[in-house]
DNA sequence: TTCGTTTCGTTACGACTCGTAACGTAACGG
DNA sequence: CCGTTACGTTACGAGTCGTAACGAAACGAA
């Protein structure tokens, strides 16, 4: 399985300086401006070589967001399911408040002009993080601490749901309230009979 | 308050002919092409008078969507909170799996690249349809049908939310069973001790 | 009717972004 | 040294943007 690589290999040092330079640009001025020549002209880097790597804008945010998120992402049991599930909210919404979150409304926007990409965002990311959520809710039913009365996917759309409704509509905040409202509500969806 | 109206009076025919050449091309070929260009194209209109009323592509789709909107959301008070609230989910859903999806994804889309329209759409359409939605939580509330345990706003990002979230990432049909899901999930939260 | 006002559709413009092609140069393995 | 691949630069056609300029059309008022 060992690839043989002839030439001149990939710029790792490109590669880094067009993540960042996308990471920067996006917290700066938002996902309304990005554009492709601003990232080459950011990191110093030929439009082309940009578009060697990544078919589209949006696949480079979606790189950038999982260099960081796959660091971010930490499930860490504790003694109750509210504790568990409350844990994992705040850290998410935590994220989404320090940067994170400007990623994702490109993305989602994005996605939304580009059905291709569309696909992509979903397997790679949306995916993803329903399997982390949905094994939070199933470890928590094994330990009989949760009682499963909903499908669980249905479950995940609503708490991932509201968190998206509130970013991208950006009515309400993303608090520790709102996480604690959400652990209420689905922990009480488990748990009477 | 009579407005005193000077000069050739605006064309109705030229504003119903953009409105009706958006609906169609967005049915068409969904929000990721559509350009100001092409609308005035087809409802053979000069590109300026689109921009005399219009300050941004997203406006037009905002007010096509309104037209058609205003008659589709009908709330109906039933016996009991399920069937008023499933109805209206049901009727939502029915919504837009009909052709107000693609104007409410692409008005999503660009509501997170240009600020100002983010505010518009959030006042003229997303906080119109929270009201309705809070309404029926509150009326049933009031008949006895319903013990509001949780913020209702709350409740409205929990239904929207799931939702809109369906809607963007389209990993999972909007159909009935998903409005029955929803249904039960809500009036479970609001029934036991 | 005539005039002033406003909108109409057409055409054209500069500015911007897109994605790609062409070029010579740089960095690897054989 | 040679073949291969990636690099950065430059330039291009295509498309869209939002606006300006123009003459014609449609209204109320004199």
């Amino acid at each position: 399985m060992a690839v043989l690589k002839i030439g001149r290999p990939r710029s790792e040092k490109s590669r880094e300086a067009i993540l960042n330079a996308t990471h920067e640009l996006l917290n700066e001025k938002g996902g309304g401006g990005l554009t492709v020549e601003a990232i080459a002209k950011r990191a110093k880097v030929g439009k082309p070589t940009i578009y060697r790597w990544w078919p589209t804008l949006a696949d480079i945010v979606l790189e950038a967001l999982l260099r960081q998120a796959d660091t971010s992402i930490v499930v860490r049991s504790f003694g109750s399911f509210r504790e568990t599930l409350g844990y994992f909210l705040r850290l998410s919404m935590k994220s989404l408040n320090e940067g994170s979150g400007v990623h994702l409304q490109f993305l989602m926007a994005q996605a939304q002009r580009d059905e291709e990409f569309r696909e992509r965002f979903r397997e790679n990311f949306v995916a993803k993080r329903r399997v982390v959520l949905k094994s939070i809710f199933q470890e928590a039913a094994e330990l009989g601490q949760f009682e499963i009365k909903y499908d669980p996917e249905l479950l995940v759309d609503i708490v991932f749901g509201a968190m998206w409704y509130r970013l991208l509509v950006g009515h309400a905040p993303m608090d520790d309230c709102f996480a604690d409202e959400l652990v209420e509500l689905i922990a009480g969806a488990g748990q009477n009979s």
